[in-house]
RNA sequence: GCUCCCGUAGUCUAGUGGCCAAGGAUAGAAGCCUCUCGAGCUUCUGACACGGGUUCAAAUCCCGUCGGGAGCACCA
């Protein structure tokens, strides 16, 4: 009974992959390089990790910087930021890769394919194509001759067709039940300079079959991928039984991870940037790795959070207060008190005795780190919010004094009693609170506050924790984590 | 519309036929503690979508219904 109880409330495990052998998993990665990672991508990353570790086999950074569409640019910043995002979150792969260094095996592997006859060059445009996808209707292109498909794919090389003019597709079956699985496009043309390797290639692979090349090539022993994916493991499939490819990796799938009130998107993002909307890749609003960091969320409750959903095949959405709470246990233990007042409001307090300052504890619950020493008098500072709610009415200055609240207020004694209690301040700096939403709350903080140190992570009494981000002379900014 | 996936408390999750009168986390409530609306401690609220089977026995297997999601891009 007992003993049941200490297991239920162990660390979490990781659920077995299937047909894993201890030292030779290989795993990877695969980031679409159009901006930074953020919490939506958390999900694969760190299962991936999580799982790389667990077996202690490898990890692939594999960027899949295939061309994209007009929609979805890549960006040439954006490999760094993703490198970035992952060591912060404590990824640890063991080697990077680019998709775009590897067209001309995807072009060997395309070669074998089309003279099986399984695949073929199609010159239908798009809308056509997808009509007759709807209508189950083969065209003309799908039973030329293996020659005549060759010749047109070294047409499409040459650069005898123009963007949309050709693609090669694989037969699957164009009667497939699934109209998603019929005859699906596995290169196109596109003429937009890359990144990295400019206008070196003008015919593309997609997605689908860049990977059937790769995870074969590579040796991934499994691919670990959102449920969205699921139709690609089909084409993956479908693609080594032609070839006749014998060793592959195992699929496994998790469910759609989504955010309470949040709609993630990295090429929005890009946009409203670009548009001046958002301050930069580590705007709050963003999410990314970069801004997570910004506000003191730890890698650690990310990770926690994260692998607290397991595999589940579950589409799910939850609220990032969860992930707070992660942090929250993380950060707490951690973070020295501080007093911070929103919207100043001055107060000056009548019958004060002399009193040049008082003490308060760096951290309540660890009295031994020491105390702060605020410089106290009958001019201060307290909250606008507070000032409003307790207008009137006896309050206690939490470590000074009890007062009956107003600007000019009266002091009534000094010793601690059980009335509400709020945050002052007397000469303080000013502190820029910068908040999840873009909006930025200003106010003054206790002298200490000027000594604190980039990357400190603090408590605002009854505001919340938050990352000291600049302090200079004139003021101190930081970004607020959470309550 | 078609194909596939999923359905345990507000939320996330454990559970793979008997040990489940369903465990944990988070959120919520109450109390204690605390010179913070934080943390800690104690207690409480709260779920197997529904209907049929199979079985001695079902949250767990099967069928149906309902609900949610994904895919149906020359994006990833």
């Amino acid at each position: 009974m007992l003993e049941r109880a200490t297991i239920a409330a162990g660390p979490k495990e990781l659920p077995p992959l299937p047909d894993a052998v201890d030292g030779k998993v290989v795993l990877r990665l695969a980031p679409y390089p159009s901006g930074p990672l953020h919490i939506g991508n958390a999900r694969a990353f760190v299962l991936n990790d999580a799982y790389a570790k667990k077996y202690h086999g490898r990890l692939l950074l594999v960027f899949d910087d295939t061309i994209g569409s007009e929609e979805k640019p890549l960006l040439p910043e954006a490999f760094d930021q993703v490198r970035e995002g992952l060591e912060w979150a404590g990824v640890e792969y063991q080697e990077v890769l680019y998709k775009s260094d590897r067209i001309p095996l995807h072009y060997e592997w395309a070669e074998k394919l089309l003279s099986t006859g399984e695949a073929y060059v199609c010159e239908c445009d798009a809308d056509t194509l997808r009509k007759n996808r709807e209508a189950m209707k083969a065209c003309v292109h799908r039973i030329q001759s293996v020659d005549e498909t060759i010749a047109m794919w070294k047409a499409m090389l040459a650069g005898e067709y123009a963007e949309g003019e050709a693609v090669v597709r694989l037969k699957t079956d164009m009667a497939d039940p699934n109209p998603a699985f019929r005859d699906r496009v596995l290169f196109r043309i596109a003429e937009r300079d890359h990144p990295r390797v400019g206008d070196r290639y003008r015919v593309w692979p997609m997605l689908e079959f860049s990977w059937a090349v790769d995870d074969a090539l590579l040796g991934v022993s499994h691919v670990l991928r959102g449920k969205d994916l699921v139709m690609e493991d089909q084409m993956e499939t479908r693609i080594w039984d032609i070839l006749g490819i014998r060793r592959r990796p195992e699929f496994v799938h998790f469910g759609i991870l989504r955010f309470k009130d949040l709609e993630l998107s990295k090429s929005r993002y890009r946009k409203e940037i670009a548009a001046g909307h958002l301050t930069g890749i580590d705007d709050p609003r963003t999410w990314s790795l970069q801004s997570l960091q910004r506000r003191g969320i730890r890698p650690a409750a990310l990770r926690e959070f994260v692998l607290s959903f397991g595999l589940s095949l579950n589409d799910i959405e939850v609220p990032a207060e969860t992930l707070y709470a992660e942090n929250r246990k993380l950060i707490d233990k951690d973070a020295n008190r501080y007093f911070f007042v929103a919207d100043p409001i001055a107060v000056e307090i009548t019958g004060l005795p002399p009193i040049e300052h008082v003490k308060a504890p760096l951290h309540p619950d660890f009295p031994g780190r020491g105390h702060r020493e605020i410089p106290a008098g009958p001019k201060l500072h307290v909250a606008q919010e507070d000032f409003e709610k307790f207008r009137g009415k006896e309050v206690r200055l939490k470590d000074f004094c009890n007062i009956v609240l107003d600007h000019r207020a009266r002091f009534v004694s000094m010793g601690n009693k059980d009335i509400p209690k709020i945050q002052w301040v007397t000469h303080g700096v000013n502190v820029h609170l910068a908040l999840p939403d873009g909006s930025e709350s200003r106010g003054l903080g206790e002298p200490l506050v000027a000594s604190l140190k980039v990357n400190d992570v603090v408590q605002f009494e009854r505001v919340g924790f938050a990352r000291i981000d600049h302090v200079s002379k004139a003021e101190v900014r930081a970004f607020f984590a959470h309550r």
